[in-house]
DNA sequence: ATGTCGAAATCGTTTCGA
C-alpha cells in the first residue's frame, strides 16, 4: 500500500502536476495541505474522473487539507471537533482548516498541515505551539482506540541539525526551535516512528526548498514534510522516499512528496510447522 | 538581498502569509 503526502501549495494552481503525478506514481492515497481552496469550488470531478475518491476539509485563500484515494474512504473527521467534541476552547482552532483524518484500508490516516508559526515569540508561533499540543491530545484519543495510526503532513518543524541546509546558522529559529521540537516529540512519544529515517540517515534529504533566494538551484532546503506510523505499521514498510523531481517542474509548488510503501494488509505467514505435521 | 510565490482586495497594484 503506497501512501504519500505532498504540500500542493494551491491545488488548483497545481492540478496539473498532482494528477500528472498520480497517473505516474499510482499511491493508493496522497494526503495533500495548502489547497487553499473552499470546499464548493474543490476540483473533486478532476480526481474522480482518473479513479480517485476525495474528501477535503478547505477554506478560500489559506490552509486546507484533502485526501485522495483509491481505495474507500471511511469515518472520515475533520478539525480537532472531529475527535475533542468535549472542549469547547477547540473552536479557537476550527477556522483554520489544517486537519483531516479517515480510515483506509483500516489504517487511521491523519493528514496534518501544522501551522508555520512566522517567528518565534509572535501570536502565530504561540498559535503554533497550541495547535500541537491539541493534535497530541486528538493523537492519545487515537491510539486509546487501537487503531493503526498514519500521521502525515506538513509539520513545518525540522526536527535534528541533519533535517537543515544550515544547522549552525538556523537551529534555534522558526521551525527549528526547542520547544516546536520537543512539542513534535511529545507526540511521537515511543509509540510512532518518523519513517524516512527507518532507511536514511544522512543530511541533505530535504523536502522544502523556499521559492526565495534561488533555494532550489542551491539545493538549500530543509525536511519538514514526514511521515509517522505506528509498530504494526512500521513492522511492515518496506520503503519511504522522497520524490524531488516535482519540485523541478515548472510552477512547481515550494514541497516535494514523500511516500511510504507499506505491505498491508500483512500477508499470513506461511504456516509451515502445520503444513509439516500434515504430512 | 526577506532575492518568490499564490490568493484576494485595497483590484491592473498592493497586501498578507508562507
Amino acid at each position: 500500500m503506497l501512501i504519500a503526502t505532498w504540500n500542493v501549495n494551491s491545488i488548483r494552481t497545481r492540478l496539473d502536476h498532482v494528477k500528472s503525478w498520480l497517473k505516474a506514481i499510482k499511491p493508493d492515497v496522497l494526503c495533500i495541505q495548502e489547497t487553499k481552496v473552499d470546499n464548493p469550488l474543490f476540483p473533486k470531478n478532476e480526481f474522480e474522473d482518473i479513479g480517485y475518491e476525495v474528501r477535503f476539509f478547505g477554506q478560500k485563500a489559506y490552509n486546507g487539507v484533502a485526501i485522495i484515494s483509491k481505495l474507500p474512504i471511511d469515518d472520515v473527521r475533520t478539525g480537532f471537533c472531529g475527535e475533542l467534541k468535549d472542549d469547547s476552547e477547540t473552536d479557537i482552532f476550527e477556522a483554520q482548516k489544517r486537519i483531516i483524518s479517515a480510515l483506509i484500508n483500516n489504517i487511521r490516516i491523519i493528514n496534518v498541515y501544522v501551522p508555520n508559526g512566522s517567528a518565534l515569540g509572535t501570536e502565530k508561533y504561540h498559535y503554533k505551539l497550541k495547535w500541537l499540543k491539541y493534535l497530541k491530545r486528538y493523537i492519545d484519543l487515537i491510539e486509546n482506540r487501537g487503531e493503526p495510526i498514519c500521521l502525515l503532513g506538513d509539520f513545518n518543524i525540522a526536527l535534528e541539525s541533519k533535517d537543515i541546509h544550515s544547522p549552525e546558522r538556523l537551529t534555534g529559529g522558526i521551525m527549528a526551535s526547542e520547544l516546536e521540537r520537543s512539542e513534535l516529540k511529545g507526540i511521537i512519544n515511543n509509540r510512532l516512528q518518523d519513517v524516512f529515517r527507518l532507511f536514511e540517515q544522512d543530511t541533505n534529504h530535504w523536502s522544502w526548498w523556499d521559492y526565495r533566494s534561488g533555494a532550489w538551484d542551491r539545493d538549500k532546503g530543509w525536511r519538514i514534510d514526514h511521515i509517522y506510523l505506528s509498530e504494526e505499521l512500521v513492522e511492515n514498510t518496506k520503503s519511504c522516499l522522497i520524490d524531488k523531481n516535482t519540485r523541478g517542474l515548472i510552477k512547481p509548488s515550494d514541497h516535494a512528496p514523500v511516500l511510504v510503501d507499506i505491505n498491508w494488509p500483512p500477508l499470513e505467514e506461511e504456516s509451515s510447522e502445520i503444513e509439516f505435521l500434515e504430512y
